[in-house]
Parts: structure tokens; sequence; C-alpha cells
DNA sequence: ATAAATTTTTAGTCAAGACTAAAAATATTT
DNA sequence: AAATATTTTTAGTCTTGACTAAAAATTTAT
């Protein structure tokens, strides 16, 4: 069974969806995390539920079959390796990789695939900290909280970021915070949430906004 | 301007088609060589002079303008590019690669491309002998000749094929040609132009058709 | 030079994937 | 429990790229 360009867009959307609300996914909630209309995802639904890709009942959502989170996971495997390969190998940086590798996690070959990862000595997480799934959609779920969540003089250390979109990326590059990077949380305004962190010595401001951005492990 | 995937074809099959014969090239040709019927190029002919990458008479087939070249350059360029890298680092062989490198060369990003290009060492021709254009569109043209050209007891270097199917090139591979490779002509014979050559010390008979397909540098 | 054969174009369809506007179902208020 | 608001679906349309069948133009043959 082949599934198009548009049809693993769909899944890995709803497979998105499906790790942070757990019941069935609205057509509302796909149609705006795809930038379409509700109506447009009706249609497509009804095509990826005669492919046994996911269940649907009208007016109560979807949810992936066994059979569309194992197709999900393989695009999700795709775009993370090419992800790695860009930054490892092509001095892409981490707020550039996104565009190209929703391109490239369409192309068909499971040989490229494996010989990729295998190039890069496979790897376990993409640049911005996501776990990347092996050959048969198994990945390591790590512990991880916001920072938003940490108390004030606690420590740890950037193991991930909740948006990778290349404003609030490039925003992370000028305040120094990247993978592996340590935060002190130095005091935390109520008023407001924004946080107060001490990153290599320099004592920065941060909206809750961005601390409920950015992954700690601590 | 941006192109589709499949305007992207079309303009590479005319430029292909466009080196080996010279003058304007008929719908016929084209919907040949993109196994399409002639009425569907028409349509697509138009669709493209439209956006001036070629002109086109009725009746008298079309041919690219200057920015028609470039383009299908360009997507030669990432097919040989691409063809390369799998070849070099993913341990892909002659005969696997075409068609991943005719997903891949549609992939858009110029900083892909180029950082591809500068990571290969900048390669002057992919694995079949064929060269890789350069940023510009340029590339050198090396000298070759059919295999079948040769005559008696002349002496050279495979330096690329004529057909790049899988088929084709697995043949060559039972018979240790491959890029580089020394052929003596041993003989010809005139009643089906099959050649007798010799290649490491082993004599051995191939085809008219099959040395219609090996070029040679002698 | 006309007839026959071939090539090319036109006209009308189709499928995929998206859209708008309106209808139907569900949820939320009061 | 009605009334209102929201969500979801249906119905009909559009674009891209392809198709078939028929018409038109061009070539080739007689």
């Amino acid at each position: 069974m082949m599934f198009t360009l548009s049809e693993e867009n769909y899944l890995k959307a709803i497979f998105h969806l499906q790790t942070v609300s757990g019941k069935g996914i609205s057509t509302n909630a796909i149609a705006k995390k795809l930038e379409t209309k509700a109506s447009s995802v009706t249609d497509m639904i009804k095509k990826l539920a005669d492919k046994e890709v996911l269940t649907y009942i009208k007016y109560q959502g979807v949810s992936l079959t066994d059979l569309g989170r194992k197709i999900a996971l393989g695009v999700i495997r795709k775009h993370r390796l090419w992800e790695v390969f860009l930054v490892e190998k092509l001095n892409f940086s981490w707020d550039e990789v996104h565009d190209v590798a929703e391109q490239l996690e369409h192309i068909k070959s499971t040989k490229l695939i494996n010989e990729l990862d295998a190039f890069l000595e496979f790897p376990k997480m993409d640049p911005h900290g996501d776990p990347i799934p092996d050959k048969e959609g198994k990945f390591q779920k790590i512990e991880k909280k916001l920072l938003s969540t940490l108390k004030e003089n606690q420590l740890g250390v950037c193991v991930g970021v909740n948006d990778s979109s290349s404003e609030f990326l490039k925003y992370l590059d000028r305040y120094q915070i990247s993978l592996g990077q340590k935060i002190r949380v130095v005091s935390k305004e109520s008023f407001d949430g924004s946080v107060t962190i001490l990153i290599n010595n320099n004592k920065m401001s941060i909206s809750q906004k961005i601390a409920n951005n950015i992954y700690i492990q601590s």
C-alpha cells in the first residue's frame, strides 16, 4: 500500500496530536495543524479510513490504527534522521533544517533511510532533542519537563524544545541556549510568569512563553 | 518562479532530447520519453511556454529557452550529486541509484545542494560517468565514443554508459565492466555486430547492443 | 497533386486534494 | 428543555495533470 505526500502529512499530524491529547482527534484540530479547512480534512479522513490507517466515526474525531501509527512513525523517523544529517554533515543550524526535512521525509526508499541511519551511526535524537524511532518504530522516551515547572534555585539541563520554529530557535541561539546547556532558575515572577535564569554565569530574564517551550532534565 | 515536480520532469526530458537531436522536439518524442500521451504533452507544453521556459509553435515541436535550460541543468545537477552521495556514502551500487535520485532531484533548497556538493568535494561526474553541472550550470564535456566504434586491436577505457537501467548495469557488473576498466577489442563480427573484447585477460563476446551502450576513451 | 498515413491538437472526462457556502449534528447556555 | 453557538459534514466548484476519442494539420506515398 502506497501513501501520497498529503496522506503522509495527515498521518503525521494526527500522530502528533494524539501523543498530546490522548483521545479522538477532531477535524478542526487537524485542520488547524495542517493550515487547511475542516471540510478538506473530512474528505481526506474518509480516504484514510478506507485505507485502514485510522478509525473514524462521524462527528467524533479520528484515531490511528496500528498500521497508521507505524506509517506515521516511519515518516517521523525519516524527518529526524534527515535533520541530523543536515546539521552534522551539511553545516545546517538547528533553525534551518525543518523546511528541508519536511521535503526529505517523503522520499521513498527503505534502503536509503536505513543506510542513512547507519551512516549517521544510529543517532538516538534529532537536533531539537526529539527521539528518533528505529526501524521497528521503537524509540526511547526521555525524562523531561518544561523549564517553567522548575522551582527557584533548581538546576537543569536543556534536553529539547517544544517549538521548532526558526524564530524561536534563533532566539535561543542569541541567549546561548542549546541542547546540553546548564540552566539554573534564580527567581520566578508570579505576576507574569517570567523566569530569571543563570546561563554561563550570565543572569537573564525570559518570558513565560519561552519557559514553556524549553524542555529540561533535572 | 516555482516549478512543480511534473514541470521539472518535462524540462529535464526536453533537455535530454535536445542534446541528442539538435532541433525542435516533437510532442511525440516527449510523450515517449515520459511514458505519457502526446495530448498530455501538448497541455503541459502550453503551460511551460506561458512560463517562458520554452518556445512552442503548433505542430513544430518545442525548444528550451535559456531559462528553461538553466532549470533543467539545475535538476540534472541535483540528480547527479545525489547519485554520488548514494554510492560514495550510503553503499548503493550504480544500478540502485536511479529511482531514488529521481525523487531527490526535486527537493528544493539551494543551501542543501551546494552544501552537498561541498560535502562530496565537488565531484565532476556521477557514478555512470555523466558530468555534473556546477552552480552556474557549466560542465565539462568529456571526449568519448561508443565501444562499437573501436576498431580491431584498439584499446580504451570505459568512461560512461549510454543506458543507466538497472538491468544493463547489472549485466556490466557480471562482466566486470565498470568505469575506468580497460577494454581491448580483439575482433568484430560483421555478421551481427558483436564484439570480442579482452577484460582483465578474459576474452568475452558482447552483442552490438551492449557495445552501443558503453562509452570509451581511447 | 491527390490520397493515405501519421502526427498533433482540441474537446470533453477523470481523480486528487483543496475550497466555499450551506446544512446537519452536537454542545453549551439560559 | 429550548435557544444559541459551535463543530462537522455535505454539496458543489476549482486546479493540476493525466486520459480517450475525434478533429485538424502535416507528411508520405501513389
